[in-house]
DNA sequence: TTCACAAAAGATAAATCTATCTTTTAAGTA
DNA sequence: TACTTAAAAGATAGATTTATCTTTTGTGAA
């Protein structure tokens, strides 16, 4: 569905969001433990998802990454769209160039259903509603043992 | 959602299927053709297929590919299994090593509403109604112009 | 202002996916 | 049987994704 880096992303947002309120910046170091991915690759992502300001980062001592106000009220569809783009909610499931309802490959009417349901499922979900979740204790971000 | 490859799988397994009521066998390069993927790799793809008896095959003259009466029937979620696996259907989006409601990631009980609904949507839909929805001229196969 | 810290940027490498080419095997026909 | 046809199998190459390492830039504190 996502890619692996997507997966990172996505679990390194909510994890940066999770300290939001207590004002709580984190390193990469620590982004990178909590999620399970490489070190330095997380790096990299934590840069691309700063560019497309889904977080927040400072340099220097006492930095790291952060949420505010308003990144906490993006849709984690956001996260998807700068990572991996939004063709996962829009290409043809037969891979035509185009999708619509003009030229429509064989299982176009059935897909759009489900893509829509996907699309809205992404634009409604908040990363302050993923990040709550962690924090009720009720999910969790790392794998078991 | 689903990888390149998959989607040159489904489009020549709805192409040989759609060949089917005339008991039409195809070869590779109208295959390829049809579904505009390079001949080699549609080649390499077939015999994927065919290994995991979605498609028939036949070697020498008269030959190529075909669908049997059986092969018709499976849902198009075979096709996908065959190519890229069922991970798309069972995945944690967030990339927990396993995805259970005991264990849940922050977005599980929303994202299993999607999964599941898409998980449906494939295992209803069989080759042959995709194969028809293209014989009858209402939906396409290739790209416009 | 100097120093230490941490992210950004850039270059490189490994792994996987996509694509091509050559040789072998199986099937039908004369 | 000899010959032609077409898929299977195997080897190789290119592109993209994932991952690593080094250097540079920005920030806060002493
Ligand atoms: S045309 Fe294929 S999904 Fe819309
Ligand atoms: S645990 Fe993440 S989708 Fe189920």
């Amino acid at each position: 569905m996502v890619s692996k880096s997507c997966k990172y992303a996505i679990r390194a947002t909510v994890f940066i969001a999770s300290k939001a309120k207590e004002n709580i910046k984190v390193g990469v170091k620590e982004i990178a433990e909590e999620i399970e991915a490489p070190e330095a690759f997380t790096g990299k992502i934590l840069q691309t998802l700063n560019k497309n300001k889904i977080v927040t980062s400072l340099k220097g001592p006492y930095g790291g990454f952060y949420s505010d106000e308003a990144q906490l009220d993006l849709p984690i569809l956001e996260v998807v769209n700068a990572i991996d783009g939004l063709g996962v909610f829009t290409d043809c499931v037969f891979g035509l160039h185009q999708c619509s309802d003009d030229h429509p490959c064989p299982m176009h009417f059935e897909y759009v259903k489900t893509r829509s349901q996907m699309y809205t499922s992404f634009k409604n979900t908040t990363i302050r509603s993923l990040a709550e979740n962690l924090n009720t204790g009720l999910a969790f971000l790392k794998n078991p043992e």
